[in-house]
DNA sequence: CTCAATACTAAACGATTGTTTAGTTTAATT
DNA sequence: AATTAAACTAAACAATCGTTTAGTATTGAG
């Protein structure tokens, strides 16, 4: 919808609708991200995207801009997937046992067909660059705090008060999940629960 | 320097010398190793490579065949590099703290000018592929083998004998220390002291 | 000095990269 | 029906990718 008289000099806007779009915005970019997620930004070309979302370079470039614009998209909408999963830790009447759960729910999370395709956002930290646009860390920045104050909040709960030991934990326990996630692209799901059981030896 | 006529029938070989290589293969490949381990296999591109090497694709091409197999012989250089820490460790008279100091160094050995470079091998791990070549993956099946054995080797050293337990220690530590290294390209170091610290209040 | 083998330079190869553009189709309002 | 804005198709863009090739320079023995 766009005015066809210009700019609103007067009170009576003139309209005049033109041809719908034939997909979904919401529905490309999740097929996006899946294509993302799985190789990386730079192994994604433009090609490889028209063929998974089912659009063409033009619709692709006026629906987001740019590749970069698109990816950005796609690591928001990954970040809203495991926010949901975030969401039950911070629900769930337990502390670090619910923090085990999230662990598991988190490889699952990263289970493709066969193999495993590891964390979104982790993938992309080792693909940063030093000339990485600096909307991309942001992405991975906010994913790692969040995540943070999720767990910082369950162990006060189970532990009872803040103090500089708990804080250290909290950091202790992001930096693992990332490192599972990373690790479980590689190694199988035995030696990963393995991993996790491991970890919460230390908690 | 090679023969001149043809297969050796006669005791006596007639030999005929060709220009000298100007460069030294073991110096480039050591130069394309820390290109790669920067950037990436994707990302870093023959032109790259030529200037990070000093020679040119053809001198390349003719010494080590393909970008790929230039990969290959940078991912063996770096693994002589990291077996020496290995040795390192295997040599040394202490059990688990020695493993401990083993982190302390892998953690140093990933540091670049300003930033952490990661660990190679784990770094190829997170860009691996579907149809990434068998070689490289077995590069670093043969990386995360050997570092296992050592560490399960210190394990038994300090526990006294072999078990289950003692062996999903050692599995356990090898993917704290991929962990470790992917983190380290992302985290502080405080936050990576902080991690190394809290991995061994479980072991 | 000649000869043959190899190292070198530099240009070119076809394929693919992300992005843009020109031309056509669709839609609802006038 | 005419109009107009936006969605679409498809081709082209310059740049870069990994690899090859043609031609020249260097070597040391015969």
């Amino acid at each position: 919808m766009r005015l066809t008289n210009g700019l609103p000099k007067f009170e009576v806007y003139i309209l005049k609708m033109s041809r719908k779009k034939q997909y979904n915005e919401e529905v490309v970019v999740e097929k996006a991200m899946h294509l993302f997620w799985v190789k990386g930004y730079e192994n994604t070309s433009m090609q490889m995207l028209e063929k998974e979302m089912g659009i063409n370079k033009f619709s692709i470039y006026s629906s987001f801009g740019s590749k970069n614009e698109l990816f950005i998209e796609s690591l928001k909408l990954y970040r809203k997937k495991v926010s949901a999963i975030t969401k039950e830790l911070e629900a769930s009447s337990d502390g670090i046992l619910a923090i085990k759960q999230y662990f598991y729910k988190f490889l699952k999370l990263s289970a493709g067909k066969g193999f495993s395709k590891g964390c979104f956002i982790s993938n992309t930290m080792n693909e940063i660059d030093n000339k990485t646009d600096v909307r991309v860390r942001e992405q991975i920045e906010e994913f790692s705090d969040d995540i943070r104050q999720v767990f910082l909040k369950k162990l006060i709960f189970e532990k009872g008060k803040v103090s500089k030991f708990v804080e250290k934990q909290a950091d202790y326990l992001v930096i693992s999940m990332i490192g599972l996630s990373s690790a479980s692209k590689v190694y199988n799901n035995d030696l990963m629960v393995n991993y996790i059981e491991n970890t919460f030896n230390n908690i």
